[in-house]
DNA sequence: ATGGCTGGAGGATCCAGA
């Protein structure tokens, strides 16, 4: 089983350069983030004939989530119960039946622009309200993974220059320790399960060359439950789609799972 | 060059992203 996560800034814009991702790379589930859309713009009939469930939750203008699944999802719930929530940016499923179930959660972290902000405070209210989330659903759904931009840098190795962003935003004590408390309700991160090359990152700007120079932040990330830890095969990120023309600036991470 | 692209909204620039 294979999952992945992908900020696309912009379904309607990255539409064809989703569908020939997932060609060239057979998923299980793909996380949406930024979709920007309306639900009622929400591409499904395009999707259903290229072979894919969906689920989706979207606004205008900002943010938007979905899920993409090639076999249905059940059990769909949008933003985090009980914390209200104008922005959308959380949608959760289950994936199969029995005790092979996995709950999938795909979510767009609050950017949180800096820290002395009103939206760094709107970040805060929302990674304490998630964790709380997450930790209920973790005890209903053994088998989990959480994943999407998460905009936070676990530690100095997924900064291109940990001086520069020392104290900035994604990078902030407060928000590494948010990520820490996620992996303390027992998850794992997956990418970090495994050696990997330095300087790995999921999101370049695109100012600066920043790609061509290879200078960009790790923030989108996979976290996976206890339960699934030993069945995890394989994490990596995809830094294909970031040379296309007119590409996203973050790149897929996908996780296997084996059987 | 001290925020240098990009997308969306709206119809010129401005907001937001990270």
């Amino acid at each position: 089983m294979k999952l992945a996560t992908w900020n696309v800034n912009s379904l309607s814009v990255r539409l064809p350069q989703v569908l020939a991702w997932l060609a060239d790379n057979p998923l299980d589930v793909l996380a949406l983030q930024e979709t920007k859309l309306t639900d009622d713009k929400f591409p499904a009939a395009e999707l259903q004939t290229a072979g894919w469930h969906a689920t989706w939750f979207g606004q205008k203008t900002y943010n938007g989530v979905a899920l993409l699944s090639r076999h249905p999802l059940t059990d769909v719930v949008r933003n985090i119960p009980g914390f209200a929530d104008e922005q959308a940016r959380v949608i959760a499923a289950t994936l199969g039946e029995g005790d092979t179930r996995v709950r999938v959660i795909g979510a767009y972290f609050p950017n949180g622009q800096a820290p002395d902000s009103d939206k760094f405070t709107y970040k805060m209210a929302w990674l304490n309200a998630l964790r709380t989330w997450v930790q209920a659903e973790l005890a209903a759904h053994p088998r989990l993974v959480l994943m999407g931009d998460f905009n936070i840098t676990p530690d100095d190795r997924d900064v291109h220059d940990p001086v520069a962003w020392a104290g900035q935003i994604h990078c902030t004590p407060e928000e590494r320790t948010h990520f820490a408390g996620l992996l303390a309700l027992g998850l794992h991160d997956a990418f970090r399960l495994f050696e990997q090359a330095p300087k790995s990152w999921s999101w370049w700007d695109y100012r600066n060359l920043a790609f061509r120079k290879n200078q960009g932040l790790r923030i989108d990330h996979i976290l996976v439950s206890d339960a699934l830890r030993a069945q995890v095969s394989a994490c990596h990120i995809d830094k294909a789609p970031r040379k296309n023309e007119r590409p996203s600036d973050h790149a897929p991470v996908v996780l296997a799972l084996s059987d």
